[in-house]
DNA sequence: CCGTTTCTAATACGACTGTGCTACGAAGTT
DNA sequence: AACTTCGTAGCACAGTCGTATTAGAAACGG
């Protein structure tokens, strides 16, 4: 039922994520969906948390029996919008956290996704810390800047089509990693 | 004519910015304003490149006599929502900027302001290396990272209400400047 | 078997949407 | 003077929106 809702918005754009149009794609009736979302505010509020919910279900379900440069590498390439079931998290996160912005309904589950992400990075980088090659790192103080720079490179992978290469943003985030030895 | 549209974006969200919302908020009617922007795209189109041409308008008239590392850090500043009228910019921009993902005839506006800011990064990298302290920086290989940590910073700082302080986003600016030394 | 809850569906209403069309006054040009 | 362009305005059309209401099917516990 949510993915039909973020076909919608990935297709169509969030101005056409209506009750109709995901009820329409999901193949139901519109007053069916109304069942489960009774107001569109409803419908906003559960596809946010659903983007939310979908990405801390994939990380946590990830094996970290690797290396922990490559590990922690690993982890916050999840963040990027690389390959199609990231990318349709990613445009949808962002274009219904916008709205957040003017309806307080929306802000919890903005708020919420928003603060597991900086948890994810702050653990990240206190993993990284006990590398002996990273024992200057102190992971509170260098947490901001590492969430601002991943949110920032997710934002500009998002210009670009699916297929065109993106080893340009890994390669930045292994140059950042390395920035922080 | 252009600001009567951002109040409406700022005001009441994306979703609302018709041409009926606009007239009315700029005191005209529906049909006049039509006048100057006949399709709805054209009013989105409009709003998105006005941010930009307001960018660089204001980072343009910027005074550089400074010393180059405050220069260079101040002017990162304009980049971030730090005060009403950048706030304003970059909610707009954001907004309006996540429909250009679906919809085509947005994309050139999109881009060329896309394109503007990672040149204006790109310089002002180049501009801090010839500080003596820089001499090991290279500004073509650092642009995309400065550039994405901004825009992350930037994204970061709509989170939270204009009232509250925002040291720390500086304080992070300050410190991402530290590193590249 | 019956009653109750859970779900799906259909329809209707009023508000809002983009957009086409026409018209009217002001300003400027020939 | 007549005429054209420009800016504003208003109305109408068809479509979509959120939502309330009503009703029927399906599942389930007694």
């Amino acid at each position: 039922m949510g993915e039909a809702a973020w076909r919608v918005v990935v297709r169509d754009g969030v101005t056409k994520l209506s009750v109709r149009n995901v009820a329409a794609e999901a193949g139901i009736a519109a007053g069916s969906l109304r069942y489960l979302f009774p107001t569109q505010e409803a419908l906003r509020a559960y596809v946010l948390d659903l983007v939310r919910q979908r990405v801390t279900d994939r990380i946590s379900g990830m094996s970290t029996q690797q290396p922990l440069r490559r590990a922690v590498e690993e982890y916050f390439s999840q963040l990027l919008p690389l390959d199609t079931e990231r990318r349709v998290e990613m445009e949808v996160f962002l274009s219904v956290g916008v709205l957040a912005l003017t309806d307080p309904a929306l802000r919890p589950a903005y708020e919420r996704a928003h603060h597991d992400l900086r948890e994810g990075c702050r653990q990240m980088l206190a993993l990284l810390a006990t590398d002996p090659d990273y024992s200057a790192l102190d992971p509170d103080s260098e947490t901001a800047r590492t969430h601002a720079f991943i949110d920032g490179l997710a934002l500009h992978l998002l210009r670009q089509p699916l297929d065109e290469s993106t080893t340009w943003a890994t390669d930045e985030l292994a140059r950042h990693l390395d920035s922080l030895r």
